[in-house]
RNA sequence: GCCCGGGUGGCGGAACUGGUAGACGCGCUGGAUUCAAAAUCCAGUUCUUUCGGGAGUGCGGGUUCGAUUCCCGCCCCGGGUACCA
């Protein structure tokens, strides 16, 4: 080994030289290659791989990276296999946006940005094996996304077995019983017997079964966003807005694809309760299901035999409180039973209704609006006459787009009914609703024929029983999910296996699979407006002879159609947890025996704005592919971790701004701009109180002197904040004044008004990271600057993994010197190695174990700031010892490495190990012994209040203990002489005397 | 509005089931070393104080020998959701 043991040579921790070494050798020798192993217990940790944008990682994105880089080594050091693989979601918008401007396929736009992505994580020192990368946008992979659509499409839902069966079940049920028998979730509005089945043309047979489909084709209202020319699903709009880009979006009736994820709405719910997830995300998903319970009724239209109003309703105890109903304006019933009198109002209401965008619904809850119809329902219970309304409060898309109004008991109902001066029946014992309806479940019925006296839960039971022995209404949930459109009108994404037969959808056989992307020549909408893969030329399917042609060959009689539409962003990346298990499987998406021996993913990082979209849909197509037998686990996810963003800490100058006012100076003289920079104390001075008038008399006086003019005076003299690149601050926020004015030229003639010190102090303010904000922190700089485990560790010592925190360069010198302190125990003040051998000294140990103890409960906890502090704690102890003993080193080496891979490695092998091996040692066993103590410093607290402490032995009785303490000088002087009220000791833990 | 989180020094944050509030790190102050600087090391650093103490975990109350931790009411910040019948 290289001596530099001259004086001003000291080899000091060199992290380039190791992190290089370290990185090759893991290449070289497949460290992180994982293979099936029986004789293991299995350990699947999984991040949310990420969509390689063109802006490569700042370092908020390795933060849960590291986190379960640290967990699945950890896990490794426990003697579990861990699979621990990465990829990409690179299907996506942001590079089809890009081929639409630059005309680049959006597959080479994918494959750099790939490149650099993994350039950029391959510093970091991850133990993700390669080997099973998967990007959702490489036609291998797709080819099975296609599969599982094409299994979904061939599936229904029977609500008996409760869970998805193949249609061809279904058909067999209708050819012999007809649809009445079956208990199958559907959108089918009719109903057959089995002759009237058979007598179904194929297309009529078709449609039918599409309305049974786990995935169909349906006209559907869906969000569409003209500004990116296709549709969203409920849960990529956010405030009426598109999520990406914040485009417009409007309701648009389109035939579209769609997911039956409603089938799934209760085991989703109920999946939940066994989830180790945050309780924020389990109630995200729960309201998003929204599940509510109650009754349907049906109210017969007066003076209609056929015609009735199916109302949902929470709360059919209030059943006798209904004063007059609402129907959705778009209600079909609507148009029907206007009486001729209430015509034209009716059309005006439902015009202006109908104009309001979604968003101003939203905006607009206050203002109350309604129609009367002139029509009215039949009590079913006692006959009242109950006038019809329309109003924009009801939505048709939920329940039957129709209430029962009880204005006693709702808010909205009762505001309605004020607006409209209906009269407000009463049906809650003792209880004033003139100022606002009472919404409480609780109290007694009353005013309510036999439900009187009743308490409310016993009332909601009885009137469901009597409605149901009447046969007006019967028990009925609700749920606020909507089935999840699954076509986008883009070109980026997953073709459809599909295609059309007139009009009817066939799906290619699988040995054609994958249906690959086709060539355009651009990646626009067709003129006629068709999606971009209309303008493909080989997107039709030859029946006969099982491959994609030409649309010249579109007028012969086997040729058909494509499918226009691809699939949306979350088909790929709903099931790509199962493919890393068995990456390169060309038979199937998964192999079984792979699957079952890797089960579901133990532990799952990721951010928690997926919530209602990855989430979900994942564990939808999970259950699915678990009900035809594929998988035999329901759940992709058992254990979650939502990493919280790291904030950018931006920086700011701020400088005068002023018009000038001069009379007399040639036109033809150049003026040139002069600024003040002030720094941020004299700037929020200025802010506060504005500018004193020796500032604006400097400024004035500089400005003349720069231009050699005279000027007549200066007006809108005010302070500009601008953001500074944060590569251009010093540590304390100083500014390296010559590098900004070479970065911003406009500016190099400008004063920098210093402090005493002559330092120009920049502002800052905590914000998202950002390019135009000029503060994102790239993992790259510091890893060249620090070193990777410098940036491993101080990303994970910032604070809990789940909370939000702002990156702050500044502390991560203390990571890196905790680094170099370690380094020091292996190493003589000349950088030799020198360890020492034989039996640790008995405080070394309790060091180590102690922290042992600590990492092992931390990682149990999934808590990694602390064990940072905890590592630091031991190297400081060591130091303080002096402790190079070789039986300690070697310990905390293991300990560290799941933080500090590289560093561990090295010293590992300083140690005498074997290179490269220092992941697969043994997690060191925590002996509690060496935490023994033999004394116990007491607090002894008076009144709670804690004043001094006592060294005791701590076997020594609580009765000793009093006795001890009470005798001490020093609690005497506490006592003041009296006697003590009472004494509590706690054996090992404290004294309190109460005076 | 409703549902979740969260409020602790100058800063990031510790404190497991109620038991020494402020671990660890940053920053700051002083000192050692150095021709000097960097680096390193040592000491100090919640506030306040008449140097005896006193106050203190968003605010007000409560339970307890003892509360950052439990209960009640309020304020502020972050996230989710929004006429869901």
């Amino acid at each position: 080994m290289p001596l530099c043991n001259t004086k001003y040579q000291i080899m000091e921790y060199d992290f380039k030289a190791i992190e290089q070494k370290w990185r090759k050798h893991w290449a070289e020798n497949n460290t992180y290659k994982t293979v099936e192993d029986n004789d293991r217990p299995k350990y699947y940790g999984l991040t949310m791989f990420p969509y390689p944008s063109g802006a490569g990682l700042h370092v908020g994105h390795p933060l849960g990276y590291i986190a379960s880089d640290i967990y699945a080594r950890y896990k490794r050091l426990k003697g579990f296999n861990v699979l621990h693989p990465m990829g990409y979601d690179s299907f996506g918008l942001p590079a089809e946006q890009y081929a639409i401007q630059t005309g680049q396929h959006p597959a080479i736009t994918t494959k750099t940005n790939v490149e650099r992505y993994r350039e950029q994580l391959d510093k970091i020192g991850f133990s993700f094996d390669w080997n099973r990368e998967v990007r959702t946008s490489d036609p291998s992979y797709y080819k099975w996304t296609q599969w599982i659509f094409k299994q979904i499409f061939e599936s229904y839902y029977c609500n008996d077995s409760n869970q998805a069966r193949p249609i061809a079940e279904l058909k067999q049920v209708f050819e012999t019983e007809g649809n009445t028998t079956i208990n199958a979730v559907n959108d089918c509005e009719i109903e057959f017997s089995a002759e009237e089945w058979k007598s179904f043309d194929a297309k009529k047979q078709n449609d039918i079964l599409m309305d049974y489909r786990l995935t169909y084709l349906a006209d559907s209202w869906v969000n569409w966003c003209p500004a990116l020319g296709t549709v969203l699903a409920n849960d990529e709009v956010v405030n009426g807005v598109s999520e990406r880009g914040g485009h417009p979006v409007e309701q648009k009736l389109m035939r579209q694809w769609s997911m039956r994820i409603t089938a799934y709405a209760e085991r989703l719910l109920q999946g939940l309760d066994d989830l180790d997830w945050t309780d924020a995300i389990k109630d995200i998903q729960r309201n998003w299901i929204g599940k509510s319970v109650g009754a349907s009724v049906n109210f017969k239209v007066d003076g209609y035999e056929d015609e009735s109003i199916e109302v949902f309703t929470t709360r059919p105890d209030t059943i006798f409180g209904v004063s007059f109903m609402v129907l959705a304006p778009e209600h079909d019933l609507v148009d029907q039973i206007t009486t001729d009198e209430y015509k034209s109002e009716v059309e005006e209401y439902k015009k202006t209704a109908g104009m309001k965008s979604e968003r101003d619904r939203m905006s607009d809850v206050k203002n109350v609006t309604g129609q009367f119809t002139g029509a009215y329902v039949v009590h079913p219970l006692n006959g009242e006459k109950i006038p019809i309304w329309i109003g924009d409060y009801v939505l048709a898309s939920y329940g039957t787009g129709a209430v029962m109004a009880v204005p006693c008991g709702d808010q909205r109902d009762w505001d309605f009914a004020k607006k409209f001066d209906i009269p407000i029946k009463n049906v809650f014992e003792g209880v004033d609703i003139s100022e606002g309806a009472y919404t409480e479940k609780t109290g007694t019925i009353t005013n309510s024929e036999f439900l009187d006296g009743l308490k409310v839960n016993k009332a909601i039971k009885l009137a469901i029983f009597e409605l149901e022995k009447q046969g007006i209404g019967k028990k009925q949930t609700n749920y606020r999910l909507r089935d999840a459109v699954f076509s986008r009108q883009r070109y980026w994404g997953e073709p459809f296996p599909v295609y059309y037969d007139k009009g009817v959808a066939k799906t290619i056989a699988d040995e054609h699979l994958p249906i690959e992307l086709p060539e355009v020549d651009k990646y626009l909408p067709t003129e006629d407006g068709q999606p971009p893969l209309g303008n493909a030329t080989e997107w039709y399917w030859d029946e006969k002879n099982s491959c994609l042609t030409s649309k010249d060959n579109a007028d012969q009689p086997h040729v058909h159609p494509m499918e226009l539409n691809t699939m949306p962003g979350w088909a790929g990346s709903s099931w790509y947890f199962l493919r890393y298990m068995d990456p390169q499987n060309e038979k199937a998406f998964v192999g079984k025996e792979k699957v079952d021996y890797w089960k579901n993913v133990d532990l799952y990082i990721g951010g928690a704005e997926h919530a209602t979209g990855h989430l979900l849909y994942a564990r939808f197509w999970t259950m699915f592919l678990k009900d035809h037998g594929y998988i035999d686990f329901e759940e992709p996810f058992q254990k979650m971790i939502n990493q919280g963003m790291i904030l950018g800490r931006s920086s700011f100058v701020y400088h005068t701004s002023c018009t000038v006012l001069r009379s007399g100076v040639e036109s033809d003289k150049p003026f040139q701009h002069y600024y003040h920079f002030y720094s941020k104390s004299d700037a929020e001075e200025i802010l506060q109180h504005d500018f004193t008038e020796d500032q604006s008399e400097d400024l004035i006086r500089d400005i003349e002197k720069f231009n050699n003019v005279k000027l007549d005076g200066i007006s809108d003299l005010k302070l500009v904040k601008l953001h500074v690149d944060i590569n251009l601050i010093e540590s304390n926020d100083i500014l390296d004044i010559e590098r900004y004015k070479k970065w911003r030229p406009e500016y190099s003639n400008s004063k920098f008004i210093t402090n005493y010190e002559g330092n120009y102090i920049c502002g800052h303010e905590v914000e998202k990271m950002s390019k135009s904000k000029y503060n994102v922190q790239t993992p790259d700089e510091l890893v060249e600057k620090y070193g990777a485990d410098t940036l491993r560790m101080y990303e994970m010592f910032l604070g809990p993994i789940e909370q939000a925190k702002p990156w702050d360069t500044k502390g991560i010198n203390g990571v890196h010197n905790f680094l170099r302190k370690l380094w020091r125990l292996f190493h003589d003040n000349d950088g030799n190695l020198n360890l020492s051998a034989g039996e640790p000294d008995k405080k070394a140990l309790k060091a180590l174990h102690k922290t042992i103890k600590k990492i092992q409960d931390d990682m149990d906890r999934y808590v990694f700031n602390t064990a940072v502090s905890a590592f630091m704690i031991c190297v400081n102890e060591l130091t303080d010892l002096k402790c190079n003993n070789k039986a300690i080193l070697e310990e905390l080496v293991v300990l560290l490495t799941p933080y500090a891979p590289h560093i561990a490695e090295e010293l590992w092998t300083k140690l005498g190990n074997e290179a490269g091996t220092v992941s697969d040692a043994k997690f060191p066993e925590f002996n509690e012994e060496y935490l023994i103590e033999n004394t116990f410093a007491y607090p002894v607290s008076f009144n709670g209040k804690m004043r001094f402490k006592a060294e005791l032995p701590t076997n020594m009785s609580k009765e000793d203990v009093e006795k001890e303490v009470l005798a001490m000088e020093k609690a005497q002087q506490y006592l003041e002489g009296k006697a003590p009220k009472k004494v509590i000791v706690v054996p090992g833990r404290i004294v309190n005397v109460v005076v």
